[in-house]
DNA sequence: CGTGGGACCTGAACGC
DNA sequence: TGCGTTCAGGTCCCAC
Protein backbone atom coordinates (compact mmCIF):
# COMPACT_ATOMS: atom_id res chain seq x y z
CA UNK A 1 0.00 0.00 0.00
CA UNK A 2 1.69 2.73 1.54
CA UNK A 3 3.52 5.80 0.56
CA UNK A 4 3.95 8.93 2.62
CA UNK A 5 0.28 10.03 2.65
CA UNK A 6 -0.99 6.59 3.63
CA UNK A 7 1.58 6.22 6.40
CA UNK A 8 0.84 9.73 7.64
CA UNK A 9 -2.88 8.92 7.74
CA UNK A 10 -2.23 5.76 9.75
CA UNK A 11 -0.07 7.69 12.22
CA UNK A 12 -2.65 10.46 12.62
CA UNK A 13 -5.41 7.90 13.14
CA UNK A 14 -3.49 5.94 15.75
CA UNK A 15 -1.92 8.80 17.68
CA UNK A 16 -4.91 9.65 19.88
CA UNK A 17 -5.50 5.96 20.61
CA UNK A 18 -1.89 5.03 21.35
CA UNK A 19 -0.20 7.97 22.98
CA UNK A 20 0.37 7.38 26.70
CA UNK A 21 -0.69 3.77 26.36
CA UNK A 22 1.33 1.14 28.22
CA UNK A 23 2.31 -1.99 26.29
CA UNK A 24 1.52 -5.45 27.58
CA UNK A 25 2.56 -8.77 26.04
CA UNK A 26 3.08 -9.13 22.31
CA UNK A 27 2.25 -12.11 20.10
CA UNK A 28 3.73 -12.93 16.71
CA UNK A 29 1.81 -15.66 14.87
CA UNK A 30 4.41 -15.17 12.11
CA UNK A 31 7.57 -14.59 14.07
CA UNK A 32 9.68 -13.45 11.11
CA UNK A 33 7.84 -10.15 11.25
CA UNK A 34 10.01 -9.12 14.22
CA UNK A 35 13.31 -10.50 12.89
CA UNK A 36 16.00 -10.44 14.18
CA UNK A 37 14.17 -10.47 17.50
CA UNK A 38 12.86 -13.54 19.28
CA UNK A 39 9.46 -13.03 20.80
CA UNK A 40 10.51 -13.40 24.44
CA UNK A 41 13.40 -10.96 24.10
CA UNK A 42 11.15 -8.57 22.26
CA UNK A 43 8.61 -8.75 25.07
CA UNK A 44 11.25 -8.34 27.75
CA UNK A 45 12.24 -5.05 26.11
CA UNK A 46 8.81 -3.66 25.28
CA UNK A 47 6.43 -4.84 27.98
CA UNK A 48 5.57 -2.19 30.53
CA UNK A 49 6.85 0.70 28.43
CA UNK A 50 4.75 3.74 27.67
CA UNK A 51 4.26 4.93 24.11
CA UNK A 52 5.15 8.59 24.45
CA UNK A 53 4.74 9.67 20.84
CA UNK A 54 4.02 8.18 17.41
CA UNK A 55 5.32 9.86 14.28
CA UNK A 56 6.28 9.21 10.68
CA UNK A 57 9.69 9.35 8.98
CA UNK A 58 9.53 8.61 5.26
CA UNK A 59 7.36 5.51 5.00
CA UNK A 60 8.31 4.32 8.49
CA UNK A 61 6.04 4.51 11.52
CA UNK A 62 8.05 5.31 14.63
CA UNK A 63 6.83 4.95 18.20
CA UNK A 64 8.91 6.50 20.97
CA UNK A 65 8.49 3.96 23.75
CA UNK A 66 10.63 5.59 26.40
CA UNK A 67 13.94 3.82 25.89
CA UNK A 68 13.11 1.90 22.73
CA UNK A 69 11.60 2.87 19.43
CA UNK A 70 9.04 0.54 17.91
CA UNK A 71 9.49 0.96 14.15
CA UNK A 72 6.95 -0.38 11.66
CA UNK A 73 7.17 -0.57 7.88
CA UNK A 74 3.97 -1.55 6.09
CA UNK A 75 5.64 -2.33 2.75
CA UNK A 76 2.93 -3.38 0.28
CA UNK A 77 -0.01 -4.79 2.21
CA UNK A 78 0.60 -3.91 5.85
CA UNK A 79 -2.18 -2.59 8.06
CA UNK A 80 -1.97 -1.27 11.58
CA UNK A 81 -5.07 -0.91 13.71
CA UNK A 82 -6.56 -1.32 17.16
CA UNK A 83 -8.52 -4.51 17.74
CA UNK A 84 -10.52 -5.78 20.69
CA UNK A 85 -8.99 -9.23 20.18
CA UNK A 86 -5.34 -10.36 20.23
CA UNK A 87 -5.91 -12.24 16.97
CA UNK A 88 -7.07 -9.04 15.31
CA UNK A 89 -9.88 -8.47 12.86
CA UNK A 90 -8.63 -10.23 9.72
CA UNK A 91 -6.88 -13.43 8.73
CA UNK A 92 -3.48 -11.89 8.00
CA UNK A 93 -2.44 -10.67 11.46
CA UNK A 94 1.29 -11.30 11.93
CA UNK A 95 1.80 -9.46 15.20
CA UNK A 96 -0.22 -7.91 17.99
CA UNK A 97 0.56 -6.36 21.33
CA UNK A 98 -1.74 -5.81 24.28
CA UNK A 99 -2.47 -2.30 25.50
CA UNK A 100 -3.09 -1.50 29.14
CA UNK A 101 -6.46 -0.02 28.18
CA UNK A 102 -7.65 -3.47 27.13
CA UNK A 103 -7.32 -3.38 23.34
CA UNK A 104 -4.59 -4.65 21.07
CA UNK A 105 -2.41 -3.01 18.47
CA UNK A 106 -2.58 -5.39 15.50
CA UNK A 107 -0.30 -5.60 12.48
CA UNK A 108 -1.80 -7.42 9.54
CA UNK A 109 0.09 -8.10 6.31
CA UNK A 110 -1.09 -10.50 3.62
CA UNK A 111 2.19 -10.57 1.70
CA UNK A 112 4.48 -10.77 4.73
CA UNK A 113 6.79 -8.04 3.40
CA UNK A 114 6.23 -5.68 6.31
CA UNK A 115 8.51 -5.61 9.34
CA UNK A 116 8.38 -4.50 12.97
CA UNK A 117 11.55 -3.65 14.81
CA UNK A 118 12.57 -2.47 18.23
CA UNK A 119 15.67 -0.27 18.35
CA UNK A 120 17.36 2.07 20.79
CA UNK A 121 18.19 4.68 18.15
CA UNK A 122 16.71 5.91 14.88
CA UNK A 123 20.13 6.64 13.39
CA UNK A 124 19.72 3.73 10.97
CA UNK A 125 16.76 5.55 9.42
CA UNK A 126 18.66 8.77 8.98
CA UNK A 127 21.38 6.81 7.21
CA UNK A 128 19.05 5.56 4.56
CA UNK A 129 16.50 8.35 4.21
CA UNK A 130 16.73 11.71 2.50
CA UNK A 131 14.79 14.80 3.61
CA UNK A 132 11.06 14.92 4.27
CA UNK A 133 9.37 16.25 1.11
CA UNK A 134 6.86 18.38 3.01
CA UNK A 135 9.53 20.08 5.11
CA UNK A 136 11.29 21.50 2.06
CA UNK A 137 10.70 24.63 0.06
CA UNK A 138 10.15 24.18 -3.69
CA UNK A 139 13.52 25.83 -4.39
CA UNK A 140 15.25 23.17 -2.26
CA UNK A 141 14.26 20.62 -4.90
CA UNK A 142 16.46 22.36 -7.45
CA UNK A 143 19.44 21.01 -5.51
CA UNK A 144 17.94 17.61 -4.78
CA UNK A 145 17.07 16.78 -8.40
CA UNK A 146 20.69 17.01 -9.52
CA UNK A 147 23.84 15.07 -10.17
CA UNK A 148 22.34 11.96 -11.69
CA UNK A 149 22.07 10.30 -15.08
CA UNK A 150 19.15 8.20 -13.90
CA UNK A 151 15.62 8.81 -15.12
CA UNK A 152 13.64 11.21 -12.96
CA UNK A 153 11.02 8.54 -12.25
CA UNK A 154 13.55 6.10 -10.82
CA UNK A 155 15.26 8.96 -8.97
CA UNK A 156 12.01 9.98 -7.26
CA UNK A 157 11.68 6.47 -5.84
CA UNK A 158 15.14 6.64 -4.24
CA UNK A 159 14.39 7.06 -0.54
CA UNK A 160 17.91 8.31 0.10
CA UNK A 161 17.30 11.32 -2.12
CA UNK A 162 13.78 12.06 -0.89
CA UNK A 163 11.91 10.06 1.75
CA UNK A 164 8.35 8.91 1.27
CA UNK A 165 7.56 9.18 -2.44
CA UNK A 166 6.47 5.86 -3.98
CA UNK A 167 5.27 4.65 -7.34
CA UNK A 168 1.87 6.31 -7.35
CA UNK A 169 2.88 9.78 -6.25
CA UNK A 170 5.99 9.78 -8.43
CA UNK A 171 3.80 9.31 -11.51
CA UNK A 172 1.20 11.80 -10.33
CA UNK A 173 3.80 14.47 -9.50
CA UNK A 174 5.50 14.11 -12.89
CA UNK A 175 2.16 14.44 -14.65
CA UNK A 176 1.31 17.64 -12.80
CA UNK A 177 4.76 19.03 -13.52
CA UNK A 178 4.42 18.16 -17.21
CA UNK A 179 7.67 16.19 -17.15
CA UNK A 180 8.17 12.83 -18.87
CA UNK A 181 9.22 10.09 -16.42
CA UNK A 182 11.92 8.99 -18.89
CA UNK A 183 13.81 12.29 -18.70
CA UNK A 184 17.28 12.11 -17.22
CA UNK A 185 17.65 14.12 -14.04
CA UNK A 186 20.61 15.90 -15.61
CA UNK A 187 18.40 17.17 -18.44
CA UNK A 188 15.98 19.02 -16.15
CA UNK A 189 16.16 22.79 -16.16
CA UNK A 190 16.11 24.61 -12.86
CA UNK A 191 12.55 25.80 -13.44
CA UNK A 192 11.46 22.22 -14.08
CA UNK A 193 13.16 20.97 -10.92
CA UNK A 194 11.46 23.61 -8.79
CA UNK A 195 8.13 22.97 -10.49
CA UNK A 196 8.45 19.24 -9.83
CA UNK A 197 9.22 20.01 -6.19
CA UNK A 198 6.05 22.10 -5.95
CA UNK A 199 4.02 19.31 -7.50
CA UNK A 200 5.50 16.62 -5.24
CA UNK A 201 4.50 18.71 -2.23
CA UNK A 202 1.08 19.45 -3.68
CA UNK A 203 0.30 15.84 -4.56
CA UNK A 204 1.44 14.54 -1.18
CA UNK A 205 -0.42 17.17 0.86
CA UNK A 206 -3.62 16.74 -1.12
CA UNK A 207 -3.41 13.00 -0.68
CA UNK A 208 -3.02 13.41 3.07
CA UNK A 209 -6.20 15.50 3.03
CA UNK A 210 -7.89 12.63 1.17
CA UNK A 211 -6.49 10.21 3.75
CA UNK A 212 -4.45 8.12 1.34
CA UNK A 213 -5.24 5.92 -1.64
CA UNK A 214 -7.09 2.62 -1.29
CA UNK A 215 -6.25 0.58 -4.40
CA UNK A 216 -6.60 -2.79 -2.76
CA UNK A 217 -5.10 -3.39 0.67
CA UNK A 218 -4.65 -0.03 2.31
CA UNK A 219 -7.10 0.87 5.04
CA UNK A 220 -7.15 3.65 7.57
CA UNK A 221 -6.75 2.42 11.16
CA UNK A 222 -10.53 2.63 11.57
CA UNK A 223 -10.93 0.15 8.71
CA UNK A 224 -12.37 2.58 6.18
CA UNK A 225 -10.87 3.40 2.79
CA UNK A 226 -8.93 6.46 1.69
CA UNK A 227 -10.16 8.68 -1.12
CA UNK A 228 -7.00 9.71 -2.97
CA UNK A 229 -7.44 7.08 -5.68
CA UNK A 230 -10.45 9.07 -6.91
CA UNK A 231 -8.11 11.90 -7.81
CA UNK A 232 -5.45 10.07 -9.82
CA UNK A 233 -4.62 11.56 -13.21
CA UNK A 234 -2.34 8.85 -14.57
CA UNK A 235 -1.61 6.09 -12.05
CA UNK A 236 -3.48 2.94 -13.04
CA UNK A 237 -5.04 4.69 -16.03
CA UNK A 238 -3.01 3.14 -18.85
CA UNK A 239 -5.03 3.11 -22.08
CA UNK A 240 -7.61 5.54 -20.71
CA UNK A 241 -7.90 9.13 -21.97
CA UNK A 242 -5.88 11.89 -20.35
CA UNK A 243 -8.24 14.06 -18.33
CA UNK A 244 -6.60 17.17 -19.79
CA UNK A 245 -6.07 16.43 -23.48
CA UNK A 246 -7.84 13.13 -24.17
CA UNK A 247 -4.73 11.30 -25.40
CA UNK A 248 -4.47 7.71 -24.18
CA UNK A 249 -2.34 7.40 -21.06
CA UNK A 250 0.81 5.38 -21.75
CA UNK A 251 2.04 2.62 -19.47
CA UNK A 252 5.68 1.55 -19.58
CA UNK A 253 8.08 -0.10 -17.16
CA UNK A 254 10.94 1.91 -15.64
CA UNK A 255 13.15 0.48 -12.95
CA UNK A 256 10.82 -2.52 -12.94
CA UNK A 257 7.91 -0.36 -11.85
CA UNK A 258 4.78 0.37 -13.80
CA UNK A 259 4.99 3.96 -14.99
CA UNK A 260 2.07 5.99 -16.32
CA UNK A 261 2.13 9.26 -18.22
CA UNK A 262 0.51 11.37 -20.90
CA UNK A 263 2.76 11.61 -23.95
CA UNK A 264 1.18 14.90 -24.95
CA UNK A 265 0.95 16.78 -21.64
CA UNK A 266 4.39 15.68 -20.43
CA UNK A 267 7.63 16.71 -22.14
C1' DC B 1 27.86 4.78 -9.74
C1' DG B 2 23.93 2.86 -12.23
C1' DT B 3 20.93 -0.75 -13.99
C1' DG B 4 18.69 -5.10 -14.32
C1' DG B 5 17.17 -9.16 -12.29
C1' DG B 6 15.70 -11.74 -8.55
C1' DA B 7 14.16 -12.47 -3.83
C1' DC B 8 10.81 -11.86 -0.36
C1' DC B 9 5.21 -13.43 -0.27
C1' DT B 10 0.13 -13.79 -1.01
C1' DG B 11 -4.16 -12.67 -3.17
C1' DA B 12 -6.94 -10.79 -6.81
C1' DA B 13 -7.96 -10.43 -11.54
C1' DC B 14 -8.04 -12.26 -15.93
C1' DG B 15 -7.64 -15.60 -19.93
C1' DC B 16 -8.89 -20.06 -21.39
C1' DT C 1 -15.57 -24.24 -11.93
C1' DG C 2 -10.82 -24.65 -12.09
C1' DC C 3 -6.12 -23.92 -13.50
C1' DG C 4 -2.30 -21.15 -15.01
C1' DT C 5 -0.45 -16.56 -15.59
C1' DT C 6 0.33 -11.92 -14.42
C1' DC C 7 0.47 -8.09 -11.58
C1' DA C 8 0.75 -5.41 -7.23
C1' DG C 9 1.60 0.71 -3.30
C1' DG C 10 8.44 -1.55 -1.23
C1' DT C 11 13.10 -2.58 -0.20
C1' DC C 12 17.31 -5.22 -0.29
C1' DC C 13 21.03 -7.81 -2.45
C1' DC C 14 23.95 -9.36 -6.08
C1' DA C 15 25.98 -9.54 -10.74
C1' DC C 16 27.60 -6.85 -14.39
Amino acid sequence: MPELPEVETVVRGLAPLLENQVFGLAQAPWVKVIEPWELDEFNASLKGRTLLRIFRRGKYICCDCDGFYLVVHLRMTGRLYISAKPEGDDKWVRFSVALASGGFLAFSDARKFGRINLVTSLDFLEEKLGPEPLELKPEDYADIFQGSERTIKVFLLDQKKLAGVGNIYADESLFRAGILPTRKVSSLKRTERVCLGEKVMEVLSQSIVHEGATISWYRKPDGTQGESQKHFSVYGRGGQPCLICGTDITRIVLGQRGTHYCGKCQH
